[in-house]
DNA sequence: CCGCTTCGTGGCAGCATGCCACTAAGCGAG
DNA sequence: CTCGCTTAGTGGCATGCTGCCACGAAGCGG
């Protein structure tokens, strides 16, 4: 660790990209930015932006702030998913380096605005993407990793917080899972999984009616919650 | 992701990290290196270095470097864990970014060589300097974060690659996954769930004579190989 | 009243795992 | 040689989690 100078090196591009990840028309989906200079002008790729190390105060914070700037969003839950770099990544710089963050967002009350030099932002089905692998710089790998690991999470039923509404019925919350999945999910299963975790709770007396059977309306348990202590 | 010119921004003071890990005296321990230079002279912290524009080739291939110059060693499986930066990790540089490598490996045969401002090497148990948390910039809680996702991965049966000889017993297999994980194993779960995964081949003939029974050698199964299908 | 839908729960089988026991095979002491 | 000790290897059993299936509950609409 012990290492010299910091000014004797000449140091990476560095940037965040942020692959803001959600369910639309029943399919997962990735927001992407139609670049409207070069490099890769006109193609698609992760909204995104370069450190600055006189705004940031953390890397988190980092992709905070490119969120707002891009896509005039405010979201937490962002999750740290890994970093690349090389000499080729970009032909704007001898060296970039990217650190790549992913949100999970829910599609409805979500109205992201183009920033700067974004021609137009577009939901893309990641499995298109994935087999499309067309976007700008070595973005199609990463939304592959950011895939990849979001559906190893869900799959380990971490739910997708900051995806979901404050309430909901367990019916939505596994449709939500399964379309974040790609499969379905059995209903009795699924639900004693939450159950023996205790991950949600539900809201007492509260129902979502509508077209048939009235459901029990669900929110996340806070930790240390009252939950369900009887006595 | 479009932006500007990459030279309008200063970019951050960007380092690799490596934590070595091992299992040694039946513990789970970590190489630290004490810091011949300021800042921070005399204390411990992870081997690292500066990223290198004109050298790397990739993030992966500097974290190879690094350890190639701080410990005169070669070794293959390193992984990456995570990024950490912000204006205060590093007292030299305004901003400090590092990404942070795993490497696992035996404890025989292992015998890294200090590199310059490396006072000296050391082997310190992960437990202790989690507790102690006294080491150089905040390499404890990089440690810690090396640890917790070192051990999540052995409790799913991802055998710790490039840690292991190429041939070993199945007792001595569980005994490294025991000190990693630091706590017992059943010996009948543990064969069977290695059997069941195929992740270990039998070396026909092969034996480890001992003090005792002598014991069936194994070795790590590249995938599709012959296996066990019988005819 | 009937049929349709979704909600919610319970039974059952299969699989994986932890715990325990027992046998096999070597070494060394007496 | 025999006994005792140690480690290797296997099998049984209970348990817990999960997938699959089924059934009743509760609403709506024809």
């Amino acid at each position: 660790m012990p290492d010299a100078d910091p000014k004797r090196y000449p140091m990476p591009f560095t940037r965040l990209e942020i692959a803001v990840l959600s369910v639309i028309d029943g399919e997962l989906q990735v927001l992407l930015a139609r670049r409207a200079e070069a490099p890769y002008a006109g193609k698609w790729a992760l909204p995104g932006g370069v450190l600055r190390i006189d705004l940031d105060a953390s890397l988190d914070a980092a992709a905070q702030r490119v969120m707002r700037e891009r896509l005039a969003l405010d979201l937490p839950f962002l999750r740290q998913l890994c970093a690349a770099g090389s000499p080729s990544r970009d032909p704007r710089a001898p060296w970039a380096l990217s650190v790549v963050y992913r949100a999970l967002v829910p599609a409805e009350n979500f109205n992201p605005i183009a920033g700067k030099r974004i021609e137009v932002l577009a939901w893309r089905s990641v499995d298109a993407v994935i087999a499309d692998s067309n976007l700008a710089f070595d973005h199609s790998t990463l939304v592959s990793r950011a895939v990849q690991s979001t559906r190893a999470e869900v799959e380990q039923l971490e739910l997708p917080v900051g995806f979901l509404p404050e309430q909901f019925t367990l019916g939505e919350l596994q449709s939500c899972c399964e379309q974040l999945l790609g499969r379905q999910l059995d209903k009795s299963s699924f639900s004693r999984r939450l159950a023996d975790r205790q991950l949600v709770e539900p809201v007492k007396g509260a129902m979502r009616t509508g077209a048939n059977r009235p459901a029990q309306i669900y929110q996340l348990r806070t930790n240390g919650e009252p939950g369900g202590r009887r006595g």
